[in-house]
RNA sequence: GCGGCCGUGGUCCAGCCUGGUUAAGACAGGGGCCUGCCACGCCUCUAACCCGGGUUCAAAUCCCGGCGGCCGCACCA
């Protein structure tokens, strides 16, 4: 049997995870956390708070999974989350309508309605590529969930499908949180729907599913790492867009120096959170080896993004899988809340002195705009005003024209749009938008490898030899006998440990062997037995998962050494010489 | 969506081709006996044919549709 079916049949059996809605036949794309794996997902979340919210002194916010329309439309999903999909009456494959009028009849299809585009297939006999079939007109499909706010049906509303925005469209608030500093990290953890066309992989693919992120803002005229030198030298298995052209299939293993050297990782930030995203990854007991960065190509990136490396685990039915995204999303998503909100979302840093410069004054003329542009003048205006005036002004004197990129159009501003003046001005500091590094993991999928990656079989039994960390429960206690005052003893001894905090299981059923294997089947690194010497002594045994070795410790000392254990890391071997 | 394979107690599976007793087995689970440290043994109990139609005197079995799973194609910010 392959591991991942294993896998599958340990998480029903036991209660990590099942189909969600068995009972009406399941729901394909959605599953449901037991007992054990809403324990076991919920210790991942909290060390991957520890690491990127609370060591590094970051923020974690909490924000709704759903959202008015125009956040959506402002962030670019309503667009770019959008396909048009025509479908082939013949072989009913399915086709992007507008890929195809590229490569058929070298007509760019960006932009067009869905008549136009299907007018234009028509007229130029574009076909199904695979078996020359006729098409269908075409149809959006938008990963977004759609939904309606309150009882108005025109007023809509979609399920995030990143916690991002979230964070985005707070960016004022929490720059002022900040004290109004760059640089700074705003975290979420939270659920995020896609409405999946495929759903398949079990726990991998997901219509609703769990996602930790880091949205870290700096200055991009200030783009250095200051915690580079911590690690500098570490290393990195990467897969870059460089080697990819070259048609390279294998990552290479190059220090984080040497990367940002090569140009392979464009920034130093980005570079940072990767580390970290490899150590993190690396902590759930899924070695370096088994782990890899690849950089997404253009055409594959997101609207948003300048750069983007998933971090792919290498898992034995689904081979490399993404189990996190570093994205370098730069000034996309603050610009387009801003465009979209009217606010402004700039940050301003004073300058030690202040600077007189020459610059250009650039006036939009309304009018103008709302001829050329109609409902979309007013965000045209906001986007004119957010581009550099030299660019803008250099352009206009050289061309005439400016085309001006923004919002999944290009709109050409003229020297009709706007009035141009010179001016020598004394600047006080400069107001800007920062730039954006974000590291983005899947929880689902995260906690699926962690599984496999501890799953073993010993003496034909299983052991998930979990992380002690992350274990859903840290401790069982056992009575050896059911009788002669034991399981009253070990009752005591499991109220003990309950009290100061552990997750603790008692069980005396069956012999002491089953239920020695029932605890290392679900990971429990740790098993206290209750024995005629304790009546004596009042000591206990405390069995190892991994080893099976057992050492001896009073009853009094229990609590500390299991914090030694738990929380100090001490190894099993050390906790007997305490 | 298309094509291929598949769907039986909590889990893993036999039975289906060739329709007909109380749907077999293993593991897990509950209760009991036993048990001085690794799924011990014995007794006992609980527990299943994905859903809906059709054919038939009779359907887990044959037919149709749906739902779900895996694989391939497509999709996957």
């Amino acid at each position: 049997m392959e591991k991942c079916q294993k896998i599958m049949e340990l998480a029903k059996r036991r209660g990590f995870f099942w189909q969600s809605y068995e009972i009406y036949g399941g729901e394909s794309g959605f599953i449901d956390y037991g007992p054990l794996g809403t324990l076991l997902k919920r210790k991942i979340e909290q060390k991957w708070v520890d690491e990127f919210v609370r060591k590094e002194g970051f923020m974690l916010i909490d924000t709704p999974v759903l959202a008015p329309s125009i956040v959506f439309e402002a962030s670019g999903h309503t667009t770019y989350f959008t396909d048009p999909i025509t479908t082939c009456k013949k072989c009913g494959r399915k086709w992007r309508a507008d890929h195809l009028l590229e490569e058929q009849a070298k007509i760019s299809g960006e932009g067009l309605s869905l008549e136009e585009l299907d007018k234009k297939i028509k007229e130029n006999n574009v076909h199904c590529p695979e078996c020359k079939g006729e098409l269908e007109p075409p149809k959006f499909f938008n990963e977004l969930f759609k939904t309606t706010i309150g009882p108005y049906s025109e007023n809509i509303g979609y399920g995030r499908p990143e916690t991002a925005q979230g964070i985005f469209s707070n960016f004022k608030r929490l720059y002022e949180l900040a004290r109004n500093k760059l640089p700074f990290g705003v975290a979420q953890v939270g659920r995020c729907v896609r409405n999946e066309i495929s759903p398949r992989q079990g726990p991998i693919r997901l219509r609703e599913l769990t996602i930790m992120e880091l949205e870290f803002f700096f200055d991009p005229e200030n783009p250095r790492c200051d915690k580079l030198v911590e690690v500098k030298n570490e290393k990195l298995r990467i897969l870059p867009e460089k080697l990819l052209v070259e048609g390279k299939d294998k990552p290479v293993e190059v220090t984080v120096e040497e990367a940002l050297k090569e140009g392979y990782i464009k920034s130093e930030w980005n570079a940072y959170f990767m580390v970290k995203a490899k150590k993190f990854v690396e902590s759930l007991g899924i070695p370096a080896e088994k782990q890899f960065f690849k950089e997404k190509l253009p055409t594959e990136r997101a609207h948003y993004s300048t750069q983007t490396y998933d971090q792919l685990v290498e898992l034995s039915c689904w081979g490399a899988v993404e189990v996190s995204g570093h994205a370098w999303r730069s000034n996309y998503d603050l610009k387009m809340h801003m465009v979209y909100s009217g606010e402004d979302l700039r940050v301003y840093i004073p300058y030690n002195e202040p600077k007189k410069i020459r610059k250009f004054l650039v006036k939009p003329i309304k009018k103008a705009f709302v001829e050329s542009f109609g409902d979309e003048a007013l965000r045209v205006m906001r986007l004119v005003n957010l581009t550099p005036e030299n660019e803008l002004v250099n352009s206009l004197k050289k061309n005439g024209h400016y085309d001006l990129k923004g919002d999944g159009k290009t709109y050409r501003i003229t020297l009709n749009h706007v009035e141009v003046e010179e001016v020598y001005v004394e600047e006080k500091g400069k107001r800007f938008l920062p730039n954006v590094v974000e590291p983005s993991f899947g929880l689902d999928r995260l906690t699926y490898a962690t599984l496999e990656y501890a799953y073993s079989e010993k003496d034909n039994r299983i052991v998930l030899r979990l992380p002690r960390n992350i274990t859903p429960i840290e401790v069982a206690v056992f009575p050896l006998m059911t009788k002669d005052g034991l399981p009253e003893k070990a009752v005591e001894v499991y109220r003990l440990l309950i009290k100061h905090g552990f997750t603790v299981e008692y069980d005396e059923s069956g012999s002491i062997g089953r239920r020695y294997a029932r605890m290392d089947e679900v990971g429990t690194p740790l098993a206290i037995t209750i024995d005629y010497q304790t009546l004596e002594d009042n000591t206990v045994t405390i069995r190892d998962r991994d080893s099976w070795k057992q050492i001896r410790v009073k009853i009094d000392n229990l609590p500390k050494t299991l914090e030694k254990y738990f929380k100090e890391n001490v190894g099993f071997d050390d906790l007997g010489k305490l």
